[in-house]
DNA sequence: CTGAAAGCGCTAACAG
DNA sequence: CTGTTAGCGCTTTCAG
């Protein structure tokens, strides 16, 4: 690979020239850019970024700290993000941590050591790990999950309204023992939506009763058992509002082994959309989230943040919406 | 942050021993070890990668590129390559191609200029852009797609057998006019499940008719649109055999937005599985691919190769296999 | 407007 | 076994 020394030497100039030529830095002389320009095309010089972002101090790269790569919700945020950061100058890489706080401290002390640029990370609630992150001085915007005792920029959507609205929904369409099933407990996200669904079923006058609730992992399977426990409880629900995508499948694949109807004996809403909801039967009805906004609009609060360190930290929540389909609609 | 010098100094060394005893090097005076150890706990030292990476010129870090991060079956990989890059010791970042042969470029260049540890990538099949990469000594395989001029390591899924069983099965299954609907002519993927239908349809007398071949874009309204086609171009198909998952979803989509019954009136067979596939109804038959293994297969080569630059380039095909489901059965 | 020189933080010869 | 020294390739004062 070709130095900027090489090219310096081929063009007859100072490897500063390169460099400022290279970064179109102050105004170099028109006859010398082109020659710096001709030596780089002769040699395929490409600058060394590792060297770059040592003297700089510095990378041109944003990583995105997500939770679950399996869940569409994630990989849908990042699009938004993209966008953002490539017009802005910016490339993004993307980190799994699983839900594994060990793996997210892996991927946070990957991204201090490359000196990342700035991280965009819906964090599994470890804190030392982001306090680490901010403390060093990289900027950092929180996506879907807040961080509590952290000052950061945030971005999250309207979770216990969504989740009310949810609720609401079930109550109208005529069912009386609604359940849910709510995320891991440490979670912001899995709390403000169990509060949204207690709100709602309260202010209904319907039963409102720990035996109705279940925390599960925000995963398929997690869904799926939670579901069975539900029903082998004795608590009789006739209806659910589980709280993301994922656990939503679950619950009603649970429902489908056990031969009950949907939304005939039972009623089911999940929070987030998921992927051709429209060719499931009965197709879901669901809180919908507003992924690539939210994806957007971290991007475009961390490039703020870069472009002004010192401004104070904001917190963006964007709406939901409900889109019922069909299995929330008792047939008449 | 503290650097090298500031341990060294706190603990009375020199900044090559401190070195020595970050990398477990060369065997360090137990004593030293533990003040150097001491040392880095009371700064909270943090070895500076980047410096790191300039000095070795090289990194920790793998980059996977894949090309399109919504869809399952490429998220579905990174768990394998995840699992065995951790356990020898790198990250994993992943960079989203969407299929634009720019966008994979500038991964690339990004890959090279941050000095990567090696890539493992599913070319959207720009020669030039893999030799760039080859050609730098930065270690590559390629996943789920072959480069066609290039010879780096490669581990692919039985495209064309998967297909071939695909097809022969909605043969079996009684259906007469089998469409293909099939991904963009120059991917190497969509070339092989194509022969794979051809190969089948020719083999069983069944019509090999190119009315009956449609080239879609492996998303959902390349696979919607080519089916209307298909339903109105007079060819009268029965069935269809789709090359993706993503193309399946919207074949589905397009027969039942027409009212056309599956698999009374329509076998459907998709390639690749998609989540929750057992929740759509009617639940879809698909040739699946072992995405995991062909993830961890891709690292495991990944690894061979940093470790020995010089070895042969190999090619891994993985078997697939036909799950059959509702779509493709007709009833009785 | 351009070049010389210093140095980002770390590692790897090479002496001792 | 340990320290000294010389860069990795680039950017950025500081002179000229």
């Amino acid at each position: 690979m070709a130095t900027i020394y090489d090219v310096a030497r081929h063009a007859g100039v100072s490897a500063a020239t390169v460099s400022r030529v290279v970064n179109g830095r102050t105004t170099v002389d028109a006859a010398l850019a082109a020659r710096v320009h001709q030596a780089m095309r002769d040699l395929d010089y490409r600058p060394n970024a590792v060297a770059r972002n040592l003297r700089r101090q510095q990378t041109s790269i944003w990583a995105v700290i997500i939770s679950d790569i399996g869940n569409p919700f994630f990989t849908s945020l990042v699009r938004g993000v993209e966008d953002v950061a490539q017009a802005a100058g910016y490339s993004v890489v993307l980190c799994n941590s699983d839900e594994d706080p060990g793996k997210e401290d892996r991927y946070v002390s990957a991204a201090l050591a490359e000196q990342m640029a700035g991280v965009i990370i819906s964090s599994t609630g470890k804190l030392a790990t982001i306090t680490r992150l901010v403390e060093s001085g990289t900027p950092v915007v929180a996506i879907d999950r807040q961080i509590r005792g952290a000052t950061v920029d945030t971005v999250l959507a309207d979770n216990e309204h969504g989740a009310d609205v949810a609720t609401s929904h079930l109550v109208a369409a005529g069912y009386q023992r609604i359940a849910c099933i709510t995320g891991p407990r440490k979670l912001p996200t899995a709390q403000q939506r169990l509060r949204g669904y207690t709100n709602a079923v309260r202010r209904h006058k319907r039963p409102a009763d720990d035996q109705l609730i279940r925390h599960a992992d925000y995963r398929e399977e997690g869904g799926y058992a939670a579901m069975a426990s539900l029903l082998d409880s004795g608590a009789e629900p006739d209806a659910v509002f589980a709280a993301n995508n994922l656990m939503t499948v679950g619950a009603m694949e649970c429902l489908v082994d056990r031969g009950i109807s949907v939304p005939g004996r039972f009623g089911v809403v999940g929070f987030d959309d998921i992927p051709w909801a429209h060719l499931v039967r009965p197709s879901l009805t669901t809180v919908v989230q507003p992924t690539y906004e939210l994806g957007r609009t971290a991007a475009l609060l961390l490039a703020e943040r870069i472009a002004e360190p010192g401004r104070p930290a904001s917190t963006v929540t964007l709406q939901t919406e409900l889109k019922i389909r069909e299995s929330s609609v008792r047939p008449a």
